[in-house]
Order: structure tokens, then sequence, then C-alpha cells
DNA sequence: TGCTGAACTTTACATGGTGTAAAGTTGACG
DNA sequence: CGTCAACTTTACACCATGTAAAGTTCAGCA
């Protein structure tokens, strides 16, 4: 878990916790409340609300293991093996970070730490869908015409958070339909028929 | 025009260009010294942030014409050129109000009036998404197996403000290249091959 | 027993933006 | 000359973040 500090630990749990609920307005004060700590210790450990969120992120990585579910989509021998893969890797991690992802894009104009750490994640969930995409055109099976950069591209955006959130939160569709789904466009508009 | 007071029009201007210079950081004062007005003259006719940016949005609908840009797409007579015809008009109208839009969907957490206002106007937007696959379903030409409200949804996620944001904005991609791309995966997605 | 240091609490305050309140100014129009 | 509406000016309440510093508690240790 390599969180030898017990508050610390506490102070994650909890804003994990309370961002997760879906409640849109978290303040220091009520992470400091949920965690059983004042709101400066919360101070003590995480320098600014966008550092506490960053760190956040990386503990849910953690105990969720994202490298772990993303490793196997890897393994795939085929391209269109792979890129199914990596849509239900990906697509089944972000409901797990979507509660401190959505506070942290919310932060992203005003912080320019918080967008930097969003963005970097953003570009790590895009170098999946560029080997996902080369793995196709090594096949053979990129559909006709496709540049594989601008078709990462696309992957990219048709799998963010965003198009998650649409579908899955605003539209009610289950996490299973939404992987279908999102299964279905990515073969028609990237796989050779 | 409508904009029988040059006052309120001026602040609405105001508002409009400050947010489509990118600033991510308009405040009612900034609005206000562009507008020539004091801080307080917004609140005269402005009851706050949101109904200004609220305001805003209906006031470039009006400029730019919202309503013809899509009517063009409902005088088409096959399902096909329907699909294309709104992709163009809406993909088209996203960059007139993107700024705004910005301001809003950052507003959405924390203001109720300002997520209404926005979702509304999306649904609406989804309206003629659903008039694009029910055109098509009606020639026959809606892939195989779709059932025509969740192809909505997904074309009305396919043609968010934030997929044209992640490619256009965050990606470097020309407009064309958004529209030719979008086309490209809607045909590959919803249309009968 | 008593000292020390680390972790945490308590209290207080600076900052920055929104929104409210009210008194003062200006100018058109009767 | 008076009045009304639109606008300005000044002041302040509110709320969340973040800073600062003094006080408490307790474990470890001579």
């Amino acid at each position: 878990m390599s969180e030898a500090n017990p508050t610390r630990e506490k102070i994650l749990r909890a804003c994990w916790e309370l961002l997760e609920g879906g409640d849109t307005k978290v303040r220091m004060s009520d992470i400091a409340k949920t965690a059983g700590v004042s709101r400066q210790a919360v101070y003590l450990h995480f320098p600014s609300r966008a550092d506490l969120l960053i760190a956040t992120t990386r503990f849910i990585d953690e105990v969720e293991k994202v490298d772990d579910r993303l490793a196997r989509s890897r393994a795939a021998t085929t391209g269109r093996e792979r890129l199914e893969a990596y849509i239900e890797a990906w697509g089944g991690y972000i409901p797990r970070i979507y509660g401190v992802g959505r506070a942290m894009m919310a932060m992203m104009d005003g912080d320019e730490e918080a967008h930097a750490a969003w963005n970097g994640r953003m570009m790590a969930m895009r170098h999946g869908c560029e080997a996902a995409i080369n793995a196709l055109a090594r096949d053979g099976d990129l559909a006709p015409g496709l540049e594989p950069d601008s078709a990462t591209d696309s992957l990219w955006t048709l799998l963010s958070v965003r198009n998650w959130e649409h579908l899955v939160q605003e539209r009610g569709w289950s996490q299973g339909a939404y992987i279908a789904e999102v299964k279905r466009i990515a073969r028609a508009a990237f796989v050779r028929p």
C-alpha cells in the first residue's frame, strides 16, 4: 500500500470517499471532518487542494491496481483483441476514478498544477490507444485510409471520461452497455471490415 | 437583434468577447471594464454571473442565427444527407459558442441554474441527433441491430462540445479535419454499409 | 521525573471573487 | 424647476482557500 502514514491515508480515503459519493462541492473542511482531523492537519500533509486531489488519484491507482488492469490488454496477440481488451480495461477503470477526476477537471481552469496532472494521466491513456491502433496497423487491420496518428486521437476521444459521463451518468446507460457500445463504434470506425 | 437596451447589449458583447478570447478566468469586473460600465451596472441588468452567461448564449444564438444553420439540415431528403448536414451545421456552430459554453460548463457544478440552462441546450441538440437517426431508420439505412434511442445517445455523445474540444483545442485538429472525422465515424457506426 | 520533538489542534487573519445595500451623480423630459 | 431612471461610488457581508503562530498531547529517553 506504501502509505506508512496513517493520518495521511485517512485524509486520502476521506477525500476519495466524499468525491466518489458524487458530492459536487467538497471543501477542505469536509474532507478534514470526514477524516477526523482538523482542517489545518490536512494542510500539514498536502500543500493545497490541488495537491490533495492529485495525491488521491495516485492513491486510487495503487489501491485499484490500474497497472495490472491495463497490463492485461498488452498481453493480447492480435490488434483486434488488443483494442477490445484496452477498451474493457480503461472503460472499466473510469468509474473508479470518476469522482476524483470530476473534481480535478473542474479545477483545471485556474490551477495549472491540476491541469498538468490530469493531462498527464490522459496522455498516458492515449499511449494505450496508440498501442492498440499500432497493433491493428501491424496486422493490416486498420481501416483503409486511416493515419495511425489521427486514428489514435479519435480513439482517445471516444474513450474520454467525458463520453463515459455523458452516457452512464447523464443518459443512465449501464456500464455493460457503455462498454459494448464503445467497442462497437471502435470496431466500426477503426477496424477493416 | 431584439436588444433595445444599449447598455445591456454592451455588457453581453463584452462578455462574449472576453470568453471568446479564451480567457479562462473572466470576472464580473473584467466584463464591466470591457463594457465600459461599473461593476454594479452589470448587476443592474443581470442578477448573477450565471444569468449573464445564459443571456450571452441566447444573444449569440440570435446573432449567429443558430436556427437558420440547423434548419438547413432539416431540408435534407434522405437520412444519410440529413446526418451529414446536421454534423456540418452543429459541428460548425460549436466554435461560435465554445467560449461561453466552456464558462458555463465550468459553472455547472455549483450553479443549478447554469446547469439546467446548458443541459437544455444540449437536449435541444439531442433532438437534432434523434431526427437524423430517425430519418436513417425510416430509409432503412440505420445500421443493423441498432435501437434508435441508444443510437441517438451515441451520436449525441459523438457530437459533444467536449469531443470538439479534445480534437480541435487539445490535439490541434483543424475544423475541417474535425468535421470530416466525425462524419466518417458517424457513417461507420450508424449507417448501414 | 522531567525534557524534547513531532504531530496535531486552535485561533486568527489575509486574499479574492460574488453579490447586496444605499447614497450620490447625471441628464432627459415634463 | 423638479422628478425619474440609469448609472456610479463606496462599503460591506459571505465563503472558501491558504498562511501564521501559539497551545496541547504524548512517546521516547536521560
